[in-house]
DNA sequence: AAAAAAT
């Protein structure tokens, strides 16, 4: 229900002493008071040789930070907009700390304005900036900012299991160690209390130098899952030592080395990821960067040459990028693949494998990497074979369905009716967002249309729109000036738009886990929501999964629709298998699919993890049985 | 079949 947003210092300071900021001994120290004594008793070099950055060791190294017009020029939308005009365009050089003439040109300016630095070996913490905070973590009461990382008691429940060698203890509150103290503060400020079952295995896993393959969804806190570990390992460590580039001494342009680099599927995604890797690489060293098609290549090179150390990218713009000489993967240290099945779904993998293995990026060996992924196929088993290193299996288990904390409600409505059923359900709801799936990029267009023909306040999101298009209608939504968006699958994995209320399939998708995946939309940080489903023959493909995730979470089953999946099951026209990818043997099937088919440590075959939530698993459901197939002329029960 | 993603 309420989902304790908090307000007001109060509840702040709470959160502190939750997350052990207080420590045991002393009281709060406000972080600007403690980072000068941090700077001056942090152990000189904690790093293996080659970590100390000649960048940022002196301070006008990074230039730029202060020269811009400081962080105001982020666009709303959140990703970086164009910086004040330089005129003399790309060839900003170190010495010219005072480019643009900004006054707050100086590097004491800018190590106190939200900023840090990494000097002679140290993490030099930057100052607080009010303003920066407002615009990273919002307040309390601000719900386009308001995020699930509060109240997981409901999380509690989910089940999660961690298979392989030497798996070490989840970690159960956010505390330093294993954190870096600095991160511990931005999770603070963004009101994290807990860590979600995701982070409490992956912040241990991540820092004892483990590879990682999760299979998790989106509301389960994996961003988090992977920022907290990285982040807290880079402040700790610091930035890396850049190559000696050749190209360099004769080529006006810097390239960027990361030393993260997380791959999403879509282009919201990576923006999603990237604002709140700036909420966590807040006052650090650490400066992150997004990249992805759609938006104007030459703003997002000069904002990587600000600073790239943490980046988020959709794989296509990052190729370009590549090959275009403006950043190398050498420094990578840090390897995420988020979403992993969505993007072989769409047709990534050879961009995967390219920027993995056949770019400069180190070896399996020389990085971590960690892969994300809501199911486990046969063709992620592959990628997981060759990108990772004696990972971390963790498998946790459904969260938006299996929590019954949606409501999901499946009516039987014929095409032509939809319509007139949507407003309806429109009209006698009045508060909350609603976001609306559609199968087609069409269909998205025409039924806003049509919504705002009829006077709701609605937009759409399709990849036919053009990508400030689709950001705006993203932040309008977000902030309820829209409260109702269509969209197509572009919004239905990943985004996490806080306070939607209702979740309508208008068009049902033809795979489970689309569906999974879309009603995860609502119901979002113990929140309650409400899922709405148009059924009609034109959905058979998917009832017997429907009926079987509706058990499942322990919805109430339309008895028309157990007919139709009785039908479907028995009387022919049996609907087989997932789609394009997997192809048998283990990995077939979505959510049973999602478990570690190694042995303990050895490598013979056979499953092992224990099962969650009761569905049939490896080698069960699907496989044999029904195998009559399409043809059988059963007629169904219309 | 449609959607997404580099131009």
């Amino acid at each position: 229900m309420t989902n304790g947003i908090v307000n007001g210092a109060a509840e702040l300071e709470n959160q502190f002493a939750s997350l052990g900021i207080n420590g045991t001994k002393s009281a709060y120290v406000p972080p600007h008071l403690r980072s000068s004594q941090r700077a001056a008793s942090s152990p000189t070099n904690l790093n293996p040789i080659g970590w100390n950055d000649s960048r940022t060791s002196t301070p006008p190294a990074r230039g730029g930070y202060g020269g811009r017009g400081g962080y105001a020029d982020r666009g709303a939308s959140g990703h970086y907009s164009p910086g004040p005009r330089r005129t003399d365009g790309w060839s900003e050089r170190p010495q010219s700390a005072s480019v643009g003439g900004h006054p707050r040109g100086d590097s004491a300016a800018r190590e106190t304005f939200g900023y840090g630095t990494w000097r002679d070996g140290a993490h030099v913490v930057g100052g607080r900036n009010m303003r920066l905070e407002k615009e990273l973590y919002g307040d309390a009461t601000d719900p386009s900012k308001q995020h699930s990382g509060i109240n997981f008691e409901k999380y509690d429940d989910i089940p999660v299991e961690a298979t392989g060698a030497g798996v070490p203890e989840p970690l159960n509150v956010f505390s330093s160690p294993p954190l870096d103290p600095v991160l511990l503060e931005n999770i603070g400020y963004s009101r994290y209390t807990t860590p979600t079952p995701v982070q409490k295995y992956s912040i241990p896993i991540v820092a004892a130098g483990r590879d990682l393959m999760a299979c998790a969804q989106t509301g389960s806190g994996k961003t988090g899952g992977f920022l907290f570990p990285i982040l807290s390992a880079s402040f700790t460590n610091g930035p890396r030592q850049p190559p000696v580039d050749t190209q360099s001494s004769y080529n006006r342009t810097r390239k960027a080395y990361p030393t993260a680099l997380i791959l999403a599927p879509t282009r919201e995604l990576v923006n999603q990821i990237h604002e709140e890797a700036r909420k966590f690489a807040y006052r650090s060293w650490v400066r992150p960067a997004v990249v992805y098609g759609g938006a104007d290549i030459n703003s997002q090179l000069r904002t990587i040459e600000r600073g790239c150390d943490l980046l988020s990218a959709t794989p296509g713009r990052l190729v370009d990028l590549i090959e275009r000489g403006r950043i190398s993967l050498a420094n990578v240290r840090y390897l995420v693949l988020d979403e992993a099945d969505r993007m072989l779904d769409m047709g990534f993998e050879p961009q995967i494998r390219r920027i993995v293995q056949e770019e400069d990026m180190p070896g399996v060996h020389e990085r971590q990497t960690l892969m994300f992924s809501a199911t486990f196929p046969r063709d992620i088993q592959m990628l997981a074979k060759d990108f990772l290193k004696d990972y971390i299996f963790l498998s946790v288990g459904r969260v938006g369905s299996t929590s019954e904390n949606i409501t999901q409600k499946i009516e039987y409505v014929e095409d032509h009716d939809k319509r007139s059923v949507l407003l309806d359900i429109l009209a006698s709801q009045n508060t909350g967002l609603t976001l609306i799936f559609v199968e087609t990029k069409r269909m998205a267009d025409m039924l806003s249309d049509f919504l705002l023909s009829n006077s709701f306040a609605a937009t759409s999101i399709h990849g036919d729109r053009t990508q400030r298009e689709r950001e705006t209608a993203l932040q309008t939504f977000r902030q309820g000036r829209t409260p109702i968006m269509v969209a197509t699958a572009v919004a239905a994995r990943g985004l996490d738009i806080p306070n939607v209320m209702h979740v309508v399939n208008y068009d049902l998708p033809s795979d489970i886990d689309d569906y999974v995946h879309r009603i995860g939309r609502t119901g979002r940080a113990g929140n309650t929501g409400v899922s709405t489903a148009f059924f009609n023959r034109g959905n058979k493909n998917i009832v017997r999964d429907l009926v079987e995730l509706l058990r499942e979470a322990n919805q109430d089953i339309p008895p028309w629709l157990e007919t139709v999946a009785h039908e479907s099951t028995f009387g022919g026209g049996g609907y087989r298998g997932r789609g394009s990818r997997g192809g048998g043997g283990g990995g077939g099937r979505g959510r049973g699919a999602s478990r570690d088919y190694r042995p303990s440590g050895g490598f013979h075959s056979g499953p092992r993890a224990p099962s969650f939530g009761g569905g049939p698993q490896i080698g069960g459901g699907y496989g044999g049985g029904y195998s009559g197939g399409s043809a059988g002329g059963g007629q169904s029960w219309w």
